[in-house]
DNA sequence: CTTGACACAGAACAGGCGTTCGAGTATTAT
DNA sequence: ATAATACTCGAACGCCTGTTCTGTGTCAAG
């Protein structure tokens, strides 16, 4: 007479419905929502169906919960709150490297050491989606890109990028990772350094270009001059 | 038989100190406390007074209230939680151009239009003091210091740096800004650009040299490549 | 078929919590 | 002095909300 879906592992529909409403109801109101109206938003009819939900979600470390206190609970993973995001470190990147990129795994594996928060009011616009991932980088060899060694690059993970995007690039055949400005032109993908006072370089179609993702943000923490 | 103090204008000790208290608990419990337990902390013993001045600072603008719901208020000036931080924008940096500072005014306006929030856990170590302003490039001239039109800096008020710092300074015998690593050296200053690819410049101690901030970080928001 | 884990409903309980009201006291203005 | 204003208390009301308990239907393993 009705279905259920998802016995035990991982992350049921009924579970990722919930966790969203959290997020976009905090996003909206500068608060948690209340049992209750996670239940009616969700269509679960009861409230201890919902408690049952937000328990396991609570072992699963999707969320941590203040018994007894009126909508205590918070999300865990990404956006901590709904005015900021933490975005994945998924290692460096540096010239000879390839660019490590986020796994379909998704959720599960947030250790908060590994991971960047950024205000959601200096994201760009509508990148805001969860899909985001950050890398250090690592060496000298990107300041043409004006980047410089130490500096935390924040991507979304894309294959395909419009003329002008910044990129970050692996170029298999020169076993080489690179950030430029990208653009299609007739026969040849131009790849433009950001540093205006330096000239792009140029990559038959031919040529096999592998984008990894597009930049939407570099942060600088300034330390010492070492030298 | 009980003193009363602060009669109307500005904050009073009393909302001082409550504002003092939802900060530290909502740092410590990461949700705001509730009336009773604002009043219990603070030394009012009833829940309507309690109510009363929450309603006070609501309409000063410190606080924001989720009326009929519990725990419903956040605060609303610097730090709207301990874990971020907003920085006033003071206005542009450009080659030519003074550079603009913090004047003593501190508090008051704050403009959220104005100012830029930064995730608590980027800021290195201990420069968390809200002693710090931002400014956004203007230009491409300070690509050596490998900033790029349209960065936001953050630096911290200050008008001496160590050696190895990265400073703003002001030039005003060449009517120049600009943004480099300072080293002080026998009888002259260093000034030494972020790209390790080029020279530094070298300033008489004669000369004058305003220095206006020490940079502590780099935000670059990633746009489209106009050209 | 039986058993047991799993998913869900519904109701009831109890305490948390914001709100409101009546009343009393101190300060300042008139 | 008198009135108006600012501040404080205590208690009661009633909704909001998390918790808990009993019961039902589903599904897979033994």
């Amino acid at each position: 007479m009705m279905m259920m879906v998802r016995k035990s592992k991982g992350l049921g529909e009924r579970h990722q419905k919930i966790l969203d409403f959290i997020a976009s109801y905090q996003r909206e109101h500068k608060h948690p929502p209340s049992i209750r109206e996670i239940g009616l938003h969700c269509d679960i009819s009861s409230t201890s169906v919902v408690n049952y939900y937000l328990d396991q979600l609570e072992k699963s470390g999707h969320l941590e919960r203040d018994r007894k206190i009126s909508r205590g609970m918070r999300l865990t993973g990404n956006t901590p709150l709904g005015d900021m995001l933490r975005v994945q470190m998924m290692g460096v990147i540096q010239a000879g490297e390839p660019i490590p990129v986020p796994t379909n795994d998704s959720f599960s594996s947030f250790t908060p050491d590994d991971s960047v928060e950024i205000a959601a009011s200096l994201m760009p616009s509508k990148e805001k989606g969860k899909e985001l991932f950050a890398l250090k980088v690592q060496g000298d060899s990107m300041i043409d890109a004006m980047v410089n060694d130490g500096d935390i690059i924040i991507l979304k993970p894309t294959q395909e990028a419009s003329n002008g995007d910044m990129v970050a690039v692996w170029l298999s055949e020169r076993n080489e990772t690179t950030l430029k400005f990208f653009f299609k032109e007739k026969d040849k993908y131009r790849l433009q350094p950001a540093n205006p006072t330096m000239n792009p370089i140029y990559i038959d179609k031919k040529e096999s270009l592998e984008i990894k993702g597009k930049v939407v943000m570099v942060i600088r923490k300034v330390e010492r001059y070492n030298s």
